[in-house]
Formats: structure tokens, sequence, C-alpha cells
DNA sequence: TCTGGGGTCCTAGGACCC
DNA sequence: TCTGGGGTCCTAGGACCC
């Protein structure tokens, strides 16, 4: 989520000085946050039936003596403290007998189509929010009950494609989305201006949906740990600490408001990337340079597969322990080159100094903005 | 907790121009 | 020529999310 412009509230909301007027928004009398129970671990126990009942880790390859992290772990795993991002080596010390499986895009990728599909059979607008997840803009005689449709929603889930989900209800994409996280696993809950105080009023600044636990920690320099601390804060104040848009907007988020704006207009990628973390640390640098130019042809494939041509060019290099810097170029002119990106991330990269192991490299491909695009 | 991969958006400083 | 102010582009870094 990003922040939002002053007609999604239904009143104006002056952001940074600027009041910006959005046409054409349809604004839903629900918005539903359509989130699918452990995905990645269910597809793979749905088609793997011996793995149910056990903890499943997925993630990296497979194999918790390489480098990776845990993209899903099943509940049984969860029960052990392994959660997404944890390192799989990690995962393997907190739950011994869990079985590792590599994580396989493809396949998510398909499954995911069949669940939006569905999704896309009821009277809403379907905005797809990941490969698990989507909002419903709920408008019209399906809106009186949205428990109701919630309920349909889950049913038509489970029956089409076995998997099962959760569904928020809210005012808003943001009380939607925190309404799942307590419906979660496999519930219904709705979260709006009704409960919010009563829910949400005593909780970490970080329960907000875009308050991380780097501004949790800065707003607790300010004195602000709860979200009715910091709804109660100083708008002025917080934007002078936090920035003219994000100040206001975090203050925003914990009043429970939110983007309101569901689209089912597909989604048009600014960019394109492709990184590698080593097995092994890399410190040779004919090989940093192969390995770079590897990186560069899957970017430049995945530039002409989209059809646009790149206007900017950018390298990401980590060295060991684990710091990471970037370079980039604006390019002459847009291209869809090979030969043109190549050098272009040759030279970026050249600007580095490369004088640590490095574990990490990465290219991206960033397309020209269209006029009307921010 | 020795930390993946693919994205988006915001901020801030400097260059450059009028 | 001791020196304003606004606008825009470029670049690097940071934060967050799935």
């Amino acid at each position: 989520m990003r922040p939002f412009y002053s007609s999604s509230f239904g009143t104006t909301w002056p952001i940074g000085g600027v009041e910006r007027i959005l046409l054409c928004v349809s604004t839903p009398d629900w918005v539903l946050h359509v989130d699918l129970d452990q995905f990645i671990a269910a597809v793979e126990i749905a088609r793997h039936p011996e793995l149910r009942g056990k903890p499943v880790v997925v993630g990296g390859a497979g194999d918790p003596t390489r480098r990776g992290v845990v993209a899903t772990a099943s509940y049984e795993a969860r029960e052990f403290g392994v959660h997404s991002g944890m390192p799989l080596r990690t995962a393997a010390r907190r739950c011994p007998d869990a079985v590792f499986v590599a994580s396989d895009p493809p396949a998510y990728e398909e499954v995911s189509e069949r669940v939006m599909a569905v999704l896309r059979e009821f009277p809403v607008v379907v905005e797809v929010a990941g490969w698990d997840e989507a909002f419903l803009g709920v408008s019209g005689p399906v809106a009186e009950d949205p428990e109701a449709l919630a309920g349909a929603v889950r049913r038509a889930v489970a029956d089409r494609t076995g998997l099962s989900c959760a569904v928020g209800i809210g005012d808003n994409k943001h009380t939607a989305k925190l309404a799942t996280g307590f419906a979660k696993p496999g519930g219904v809950y709705r979260l709006t201006r009704q409960n919010w105080w009563e829910v949400m009023a005593h909780r970490p600044t970080d329960a907000l949906w875009g308050v991380g636990s780097k501004t949790r920690r800065r707003l607790a320099d300010l004195g602000i740990t709860t979200v009715a601390e910091l709804a109660a804060a100083d708008p002025d104040r917080l934007a002078a600490e936090l920035g003219p848009t994000l100040g206001p907007y975090f203050r925003a988020l914990a009043h429970g408001l939110g983007d309101r704006d569901v689209t089912a207009t597909p989604y048009v990628p600014k960019s394109r990337s492709r990184e590698t973390t080593f097995q092994r640390n890399i410190d040779d640098p004919e090989e940093l340079r192969a390995q770079l130019g590897r990186l560069v042809e899957r970017v430049a494939d995945d530039v002409a597969e989209d059809g646009r041509p790149a206007a900017r060019v950018a390298v990401k290099v980590r060295f060991a322990p684990f710091i990471t810097q970037t370079r980039s170029v604006t390019l002459p002119a847009p291209t869809s080159d090979v030969t043109v990106l190549a050098r272009a991330a040759d030279d970026v990269f050249g600007r580095f100094t490369v004088d640590r192991p490095v574990r990490l490299l990465g290219v991206r491909a960033e397309f020209v903005r269209e006029s009307g695009q921010e």
C-alpha cells in the first residue's frame, strides 16, 4: 500500500501541502481482503499428500545446508517458531524434523491464477495483490451482507481449489487487510471505524499495515508506542520528524484510514530485476563480471518479453558480511538491446570499489515512465 | 536470526537551468 | 562581481511488503 489520496476518504485530505483529486474513482461500500492460508505450503501439501500434518518448510533450494530463507512454513512448523524470512539453517535448528521443500514459483503462479478466477466469478471488482491475496471492491446488492459474501467466497475457493482462505471485511484496504490477520486461519472478521479503537488503540504502532520495525523504533524515540498515541500525535511534528508525506500518512493509518480504491486494471511493472546470492562469497573480479553478464541476460530477456524499452539500469552489490550498495545510470536513450544494457551494467559495476568478498549481485532495469504515470 | 528474491515508494542532496 | 529562489532531473539509500 502507498500513501493515499484525499478523495479516498470521502473528504479532502491535504498531503504535502497539495490536495489531489482523483477522477474516475470507484468507491465501494466494502473492501474485502482474501488471503490464502499458508499458501505455498498448502500447494505443496496438495500435490504431496504425504506431507499433510507434518511440519513443512518451503524455501530456496529446499536444502537447509544451503543459503536461503523460508518462503512459507506450515502451521505445524510454525509451532516450532519457524516463520517466513528465517534462514533455512535456523529453521532446521528449530525444527529438526521439518520436511524441507524447494520453492517452485511457476506452480504457485498457476494455482494463484485459478483462485483469482474463482474470485472473479463474484459480482465484485478483483484487485490481485500478490500470489496469495486479493482485494474485492463490493457495491450493490451483495454489499448488504458482507459476511455472507465472505462465507460464499471461502466456500467457493475451498470447493474449487481445495485451499483454505481467510477473509477480512473493512471500510478500506487498510482495515480489510488488518481484519484478515484477525480472521486467520480460515475465518471472517470485520474491522471498520465502528470497532477500530476498541480493537486497535492499545496495539503497538507496527500493527498498522505500512509501519515496520524501523518506523516503530523511530516513533518510540518520539514517545509514541501505541496506535492511539500515534493517532493523537501532532501532524506537524510527525511531518518534521518523518517527512512531509510519510508523517501525516502514518497518523492517518492510526486513525484507521486508508486507500479505498479497488481496481481490476492489470498490473504494469515499473521495473524488472534479477539478483543472486552466491552459495560462497566471490572475490575474483573475472567471476563477478561473468555472473553480472548472466544476470543482465536474464533481465534483458524480461525486458524484451515486456515489450517496453528500459530507461535506467541499476547494479546492486552486497559485500560480506552484509553491506549493500547500488549504483545506477540513466541510459542516453531507452532500449531493449541486450548489448547496450550489458555495457551499461558493466560501466555501472565499474564504479564500485570491490575490496571485499561479494555475496550478492543484482541487476535492475527500469522502464520509461509513462506520461501521467507518477 | 549470519540474514532470498522481486517489487514499490519516499527522502534528500547536488546539478543544472532560468 | 560574494550571490535569490524555484523547478526539475539524477542518484543513492532506506523502509516496507509479499
